[in-house]
Order: structure tokens, then C-alpha cells, then sequence
DNA sequence: AGTTGGCACTCACATTCCGAGAGTGCTAAT
DNA sequence: ATTAGCACTCTCGGAATGTGAGTGCCAACT
């Protein structure tokens, strides 16, 4: 067969140019390659298994008298069976865990842990907020405003503080809306919002005789209280600044779009979501995002949970040009941190 | 005399220079000026002038062959004595309007405000939060959570719901925590919180002999509920992206330590809160502003107020190379529409 | 058949070398 | 005081050139 084929060499020389390269930065030729992987081979014949890997579209060189860079393909065949990643050592954990526990403020905590991805990989960290639907209510409260606004406040998870002003459909006195709230906490508090809404809209269908007016103001209230509100999703950033330091995206109009992709918010938080349906770690490389922005980044993920209910994503954005054996780890064991940091604290023997 | 001096045809060349500079964005010639300016001179008249201009440090040329461009000194004149502001017409001022005006949430407002800077500059625009001190307290609440750790939340100025977790010296009561806040609702709603804090510190120190347990209870909690947090300051940013298109910023340090200051957010804090003392709107130039990071951009900004306390500060960051004439008038009404939506509605009768 | 040395060839990149153009400062004439 | 004239300086863009890295292919070797 002259065909190319992927045979162990191959394999193990792609490994070594990619490791090469992303060590140096530099395209890699046949002769340092030669020099660096362990194969006795010279360099001719790296030059041969390389045009074979180029034919597979796993490398590529920029021009003709350059070495080889990764393609994607070439990328993705090295994260999915080539890469070696390094478990961090305890002591390490120890040292981060440090850092995130005990932060009273859950935003602070986020931050903590945007701030902790991006120093650790050099490159922007990035938390989304937790899904709302996935919280649990633990207290609810109305305030009444000017004419027939109505402040609501909630509070989830036992820290978190969310408020939204409702407009409803009478003027109510404080006396009622306080009863409202009583029996709205007295029913469906310690549920998530997500069961909470659809035990509401039940309740709205289902029997509306035997409910007395009072319960039915309330559960009135909730609906609108609770009616799912795309725009808030968010995310916490960190470190974006580390990105204008890489040859590979210090190209004006990349960054620009980088960077406009991060104001705007919702791109990135759509490409964020897609991550939170795979556990582990999930990686995004080069164009496979979809978004043209990205185009030159990777980007590495891990979902986080409070109480086993996954909520939230947070990940490592760099140049696709990134040491993927370190970056897994770490964004791994923040994701754990971060899990661990969220969860109601089991309850300790003083 | 054969002195330098500042009479009225170099003034009028200045303008002319720095008119152009900021158009053109190339240093300028004499011949051009000659062509641009209304006077009758020749280049070489204008060369002598200029000559003059360069030796009080109001312009110099970046070489020998180039024309001269406008100094940080050279722009503060022309901001202060020479420039002519063209005041924005009616019928933008109500299509401007129409975007802040009948937000609900005032975290929106505020955002609206900092792009409509940042649109209508092509810069960066930016808002503060409002200074908590000078909101007024409508009501407050206690909630508790686990331990002795009671989440405080209050509402100010109809809209805006702050919170913060204290840790109590004992447990309380769900039943004890309602009254506390009962008691410092009716005592306290309607003042603003900087007021709400000396007095409750008056309270603590003058007479706790008249006063009953439940009293004393409330005071305290309500003394770390508002006691000053410094790290809570904060300003909402847009079209940052805008600034990666301009010449004289995209050199790679420059900008990074100036998107690096960004997100520090500190120093850029600092900076704002220094312009809140003055009021109409004020400028600085280059290095005026003290921040290595700003060195190349100017600021131009102007406070808004809430029942005519000064609450907060905005403005546009841009290249010291702008248009003065426009941006002022645009920050300048951004103030007012900003002011004007965030007060408590005047009474409209339906 | 796989591996290797040799060799001609291709490019990107840095360096150098003009030439053109813009703009200045000075001086002498008005 | 203003201006025309002139020599001079300096940046910028393009062309020419050399260098070095790296390749692809072929023929020879094991």
C-alpha cells in the first residue's frame, strides 16, 4: 500500500510535532523533529511520514520552505488519543482549594474561580452564572412600588438574592402581598424554580375551584415571577487581557472580534451552553465552535453542580496553540472546587 | 519684542491646526493650514508662528519632515479658550431621549446610558453605579440563614435591591428579625443610607440606657448592614471595542495595559470618583488624568444626580485625538437624560 | 520495501539602497 | 512684518539582494 496510513510511527511523530510546537510556537521541520522524538529515524524519512500526515489533513505547512503547524483535525486527534495529561499533584489542590472555600458571597465565589482558571492557564478564564431553573427557592418576598409594581425577591441556595419588578393586575395592599408570600414560601419552598413554575402553571389549569382568592393572587404573583427570562443569563470573565499577548491573535481585527464576541455576551454564553449537557471535560478547538470569532481559540470546559444538579460551565479560552495537558487539569479540578465551594456545607461536628 | 507670544492670529492658527489634526488624524503642514485657515498668509508666515507655537510647547512635529500635531498642553488650551461647541439639536435630544426614558430596571438604564455613549462617540463609554451613600433607604428586610448568618436585604430609591450577609453576635429569631426590621423601617425609611449610618452610630454611643433590647438588636444589625464596603464600587463599560480601531492606540502595550485597566477597575474608579466633585462637564487630557494606562486617551465626563444629590459620574475614553465639539455636548446630555430617567417620576396626571 | 544521503529548488525574511515627497528653517528681498 | 526662494532633513515605499530554513524527489543502500 502506498496509501498513507495511521501507523504507530506516524502517530508518534504527529505527537512530538505537536508537543514541539506548541512548546515553541514555531512551525516544526523534518530536522528538529528528528532530533526531538525518540524515533532513530532521519530526517528524509520524517519528511515522508509528514507529507503522508499532510495528505490526511492533520498538519499543514504556512509556506513552502516552513515547517509543519497542526490543522484542527490534527489537534483534535492529538486531545482525543495522543495526549498525556498530567494529574496534578495534592499538595496543588490543596493550595487552589484554599483559595475558593469560604467565600460568604456566592458572586465573589464565581469571580474566584474566573479569576483562579485565568491565572493558572495564563490565558482568560470564564464561569457562567448558574442556571436559575436548577436553584432552589428558599424564601420569597413581595414589596409594593408606585401604582401596581411589584418588587419581587427571592432568595435561592441560601445566599443567592434574585429580584424582578412584575406588574400586576390589581393594586394590592402590603397585608395581602404578605399573605401571598406566606403561602407561597409555606408550599413551594426547598423545590427548584424550574418545579416550582411547572407546579404553578398546573395549578393555574387544573382546579380553580377550590382554591379561595387569596391563593390564587399568589400563585398569580409566582407566575409572573418566575416566567423564564432569557436575558439574564451572564458569565464572569477574567484575564481577557492575557489573550492580546499571543502572536496568534494579536491580529487587529481578530481581537476586535474576540472581543467583541465577549461584550456581546450571547454567543458565548449559547456556545457555553452547549457544554453543560456533556460531563467531564469537553473541548472546542479552532472552528469547531462554529463561531467565527473563536476561529483561533480553543476552548476548554467543565460543567459545575450544586446538590448533583449540574448548573453552570466554566472553562479556559486561549489560542488553539495551548498546553492542553496542563489546561484539562486544571480547569477539572476548578470545576470540582467550584462544586465543592457551592454546595450547601455538610453539616460539621464543632 | 521678538518673544514668543500668544496674540489672536496664532490662537485662531492653533485652532485651525488642532480643527484639522483632529479631522485628519496627519500632522499638519504649513502649506495646508495656509489653505485651511481663513486668514490670508503664506506657508512661510505660518511656519514663523508655528515656529512660536512649538516653543511654548503648545504643538511639535514627531520628525523633521512632518508637519506639527497638537501637544497635551496645546489641547487644553484649545479646550478651554478656543473651542466652539455646537449644541445638539432639538429633535436629536428626543430621539436620544426616547432610548433611556421608561426602562424598569435601573441596572438596564444604566447599561442603555453607557451605550448610548458609546455609540453616539464611536469611543468607549462609561457609567458609574450610584454611590449607595446617597441613596435613600425605602425598606429593609432580614432573612435568616444558616447559623447566625442573616442576609440583609433593602431596597433604595423605588427600584434598586442591594444585599449583604452579616453574622450576628447571637441567633435570632425569624419572629425577632421581623420586628428589627419593622422598628428600623419606621424609623429610618426615607433617609439615605449615609444619613441612616450616622445616626445609627449616634444611637450606639449616646444614650442606650431608654432603649429596649429589641431597639439595640436593630441598631447593631442595622450598623454592619451599612457599614462602608469599599469594594463595591463599580461602573458599567461598553464599546471598548471601539478603541482597537484607533491608530494611536493599537500599539500592543498601550492597549493592553489600557484593557488591563479596564478590568482592574480600581484605579479607573479612582479616577471617575475625582471628577464627581465638579460639576458640569469636565475633561481630562493625556497624562492630566495621573494613569499611566490613560496616557494616550482623554476623558470626558460629566455627573448625574438623583433629587439633586450628585449620585454618579459617565462619560466617553477615547484617543486625545476626538472631536471635543461633539463629544461634550453628547456626554452632557447623556448626564441630564440619565438624571431625568433615574428621578422618582413627577406625578403625571393620567 | 523501507530508509537514507544528496541535491536542486522555493520561499519568507531581513537588509540595503535608492527616489520621491513633504515640510522645515533660514535668508534676503519687499 | 511678510514673503519668496532655496538648501536641507527625514520618512516612507518599493526594488533588489542575499541568506537560511525546509522541502520534495531521486537514486543508492540495507
Amino acid at each position: 500500500m502506498s496509501h498513507p496510513q495511521l501507523n504507530e510511527r506516524s502517530l508518534q511523530l504527529l505527537k512530538a510535532l505537536i508537543e514541539r510546537y506548541i512548546s515553541d510556537g514555531q512551525p516544526v521541520g523534518s530536522r528538529v523533529l528528528a532530533k526531538d522524538s525518540d524515533l532513530k529515524l532521519s530526517p528524509a524519512t520524517i519528511r515522508n511520514v509528514m507529507a503522508d500526515l499532510e495528505d490526511m489533513g492533520l498538519i499543514h505547512s504556512p509556506h513552502t520552505s516552513a515547517g509543519r503547524i497542526p490543522t484542527v483535525s490534527g489537534y483534535r486527534l492529538f486531545v482525543d488519543s495522543l495526549l498525556t495529561v498530567k494529574p496534578l499533584e495534592l499538595q496543588e489542590i490543596a493550595r487552589l482549594q484554599g483559595g475558593l472555600a469560604r467565600i460568604e458571597d456566592r458572586g465573589q465565589t464565581l469571580e474566584a474561580a474566573s479569576r483562579l482558571l485565568s491565572e493558572l492557564s495564563q490565558m482568560a478564564g470564564v464561569v457562567t452564572l448558574p442556571k436559575r431553573e436548577m436553584l432552589y427557592l428558599r424564601h420569597i418576598e413581595f414589596l409594593p412600588l408606585s401604582h401596581s409594581r411589584v418588587l419581587v425577591i427571592f432568595v435561592t441556595n441560601e445566599q443567592e438574592v434574585h429580584n424582578k419588578i412584575i406588574l400586576t393586575s390589581r393594586l394590592f395592599s402590603p397585608a395581602e402581598l404578605q399573605q401571598a408570600a406566606n403561602y407561597l414560601n409555606s408550599v413551594y419552598s426547598g423545590r427548584s424554580l424550574a418545579a416550582v413554575r411547572d407546579a404553578v402553571l398546573k395549578e393555574l389549569q387544573d382546579d380553580r375551584e377550590q382554591m379561595n382568592q387569596l391563593m390564587l393572587d399568589a400563585i398569580r404573583m409566582a407566575q409572573l415571577a418566575f416566567e423564564p427570562e432569557e436575558k439574564k443569563e451572564d458569565f464572569v470573565l477574567s484575564g481577557e487581557t492575557n489573550l492580546m499577548g499571543f502572536s496568534e491573535l494579536s491580529d487587529r481585527d481578530r481581537l476586535r472580534s474576540l472581543f467583541e464576541a465577549f461584550s456581546q455576551k450571547q454567543g458565548v454564553i449559547h456556545l457555553l451552553d452547549q457544554c453543560m449537557k456533556a460531563d467531564g471535560v469537553q473541548i472546542f478547538i479552532g472552528e469547531e465552535s462554529g463561531y467565527e470569532a473563536f476561529d483561533h481559540c480553543s476552548l476548554v470546559t467543565s460543567s459545575y453542580s450544586v446538590s448533583d444538579e449540574v448548573v453552570g460551565v466554566l472553562g479556559v479560552i486561549g489560542p488553539t496553540r495551548m498546553a492542553y495537558e496542563k489546561i484539562i487539569p486544571y480547569v477539572d479540578i476548578t470545576a470540582k472546587l467550584l462544586s465543592a465551594a457551592l454546595n450547601p456545607k455538610s453539616a460539621s461536628p464543632s
